[in-house]
DNA sequence: ACTTACGTTGACGTAAACGTAATATACGCC
DNA sequence: GGCGTATATTACGTTTACGTCAACGTAAGT
């Protein structure tokens, strides 16, 4: 239950997964693998907006299909820690990697759309046809 | 090899497989799973057009992020076998959330490529201003 | 006849992304 | 102070989607 006392940016485990549904267990899972690095309250896990944030970005990812790696990938741009110039490079390349990929979805998303829209017609006209068998 | 004597609208496994760069593997396995059901001459499978366009379907459902059972079931409504009103109905609704998911995907790429813009951005403006250091 | 290439069927292995207990600790409450 | 609820850690289990041998058949080229 949301805490009163502490400010409104800090979310316990429950309220977070409740609020993206997805366990617990994925929150601690995604802890593990470095995907999230929530603070701590004695042992409990405390919950910033800045991690809200990134689980955000996370299950945004998932929703696209791409791996949690991938998912690493595209936060780590977010921040660009060390400004060394190789690894600015390299990143611009990923990110037109990425870019490419979504326009690929993009692609087939239209395909897939257009395919769903006659499947759909082809169904109603069935079902006006056969109606009255 | 593509075959001299046999119509060119049949396909040995490896070429088709090297066509979407995918294995045999795969290919066997989405028939384990029934999603692939080519015929044989011999022992040997022989994929018709038809084999060919549904591992297409299915390799851009992964591209999309679907599982192989999205697949098929997206893949089953291209060919309502069984004419049942409602199944026609049931189709009707899974055509409707597989679209509500597609939708959904396109808003979710359109905010990642803003965001990989600002990235990208901001990679080349810390390019060019520690180009220097 | 020998090699090379492609094909087949098992069958076990694996990586990713969690699920599912089991067990223990701590907090609020009546 | 016992009860319920939330949280923690540890650890084994599970599903999906293939990978990776092994062992063998077959057809073509030399």
């Amino acid at each position: 239950m949301a805490n009163i006392v502490t400010s409104s940016t800090e979310y316990s485990i429950t309220d977070l997964c409740k609020e993206f549904g997805v366990t617990t267990r994925t929150a601690r899972y995604y802890q593990d693998i470095g995907l999230l690095s929530p603070s701590r309250r004695g042992q409990t896990r405390v919950y910033s907006s800045a991690d809200r944030t990134r689980l955000r970005l996370i299950l945004r990812g998932k929703r696209l299909g791409l791996s949690l790696e991938d998912s690493r990938q595209i936060i780590d741009m977010y921040e660009p820690g060390k400004t060394n110039i190789e690894q600015l490079n390299s990143l611009v390349d990923a990110i037109r990697q990425q870019r490419e990929k979504l326009n690929q979805q993009l692609d087939d998303i239209g395909n897939l759309l257009k395919d769903l829209n006659k499947a759909e017609a082809a169904c109603i006209d069935a079902l006006k046809t056969n109606g009255d068998s």
